[in-house]
DNA sequence: ACTTTTTACTTGCAAATCACAAGTAAAATG
DNA sequence: CATTTTACTTGTGATTTGCAAGTAAAAAGT
């Protein structure tokens, strides 16, 4: 009788090139990474419930796993909320915060290329001012800001 | 007896909000997509084989689906091959091209936050020419130009 | 104190998608 | 005209997903 290991089929044991695209997209290539890292980074999002009610529809188990796979690879961390022992507080990293740049041009593509919900004279501010929008994305990460962006438009305010 | 008319669930199903990032990962949020985009636009790949052979490992199943379905959304368009008619040729769309700049920032943030095999000093230059080689990038695509990108580093060659 | 509610999950299951191997049709090559 | 090349398709089992339901711990209500 033969015993073999019972070989894991994680997605990280499937073989890769070395490309720094390659290696990104195992990390947050699919459709749920992305949005939450979008939630936490723009719309002050920091706890499980409301990614939940995010209006993305994404169920418990996967946003579970999600989480967990984004803490996993550094891009967010949780610790518990003082005030309420119930609730785990989800933030971003340095790593989580430097994918704006990226998440930005996604968005200004789909506003672009697709019908969106988004009011395209605000897009086309924010691909203006890219460096001006990224800057306060980080502004509001290291003040620990959570008001969302979007009353924020194409510009700091004078 | 009730018939009930089978509930297709295919992606497109889902309800989503109308944010363009969630449109856009519909479109290309997943493991393949983005890849097949980078070989394109990057490596002058023109051929299903070329991408078969790319070293990411696809299976030729999956790689159909996705170059049918990057046509479908507008990404890339076919045509056979004139010079050899058991061959169809993909190439990048307007729309396709301009996922440069997204796949430039998904490449940086790789670089810069993964062990990748990209050595650093190109990314650092790409990182600060970023205009330069969307530009060369997108020169290359309207000269229908297949020489591979990388050669080409940190800024035009005088 | 105790019941109810909230929060952040986990579990179970059917359906969809995926990876892998093999097969196929059309066209080119020898 | 047999072989090879190309771009796929098909079959199969494994993995992942979506959906509903359940659960444990803590907070809130009475």
């Amino acid at each position: 009788m033969t015993y073999l290991s019972p070989v894991s089929k994680k997605s990280s044991d499937h073989p890769r090139s070395g490309c720094p695209v390659s290696i990104s997209l195992d990390i947050f290539g699919d459709r749920w990474s992305l949005l939450i890292v979008r939630d936490l980074m723009v719309r002050g999002f920091r706890r499980f419930k409301d990614f939940q009610q995010s209006g993305e529809g994404i169920a418990t188990n996967i946003l579970a796993d999600r989480l967990r796979k984004l803490e996993e690879s550094g891009i967010l961390a949780t610790a518990p909320d003082p005030g309420d022992a119930r609730r785990r507080l989800y933030r971003l990293t340095t790593k989580g915060i430097d994918l704006a740049p990226a998440l930005l041009e996604i968005l200004v593509w789909g506003a672009t290329h697709e019908q969106t919900g988004a009011p395209c004279e605000v897009i086309s501010q924010m691909a203006k001012n890219r460096e001006a929008v990224l800057a306060e994305v980080r502004r509001r990460w290291q003040n620990d800001d959570p008001t969302p962006i979007l009353p924020w438009l194409g510009g700091p305010p004078k």
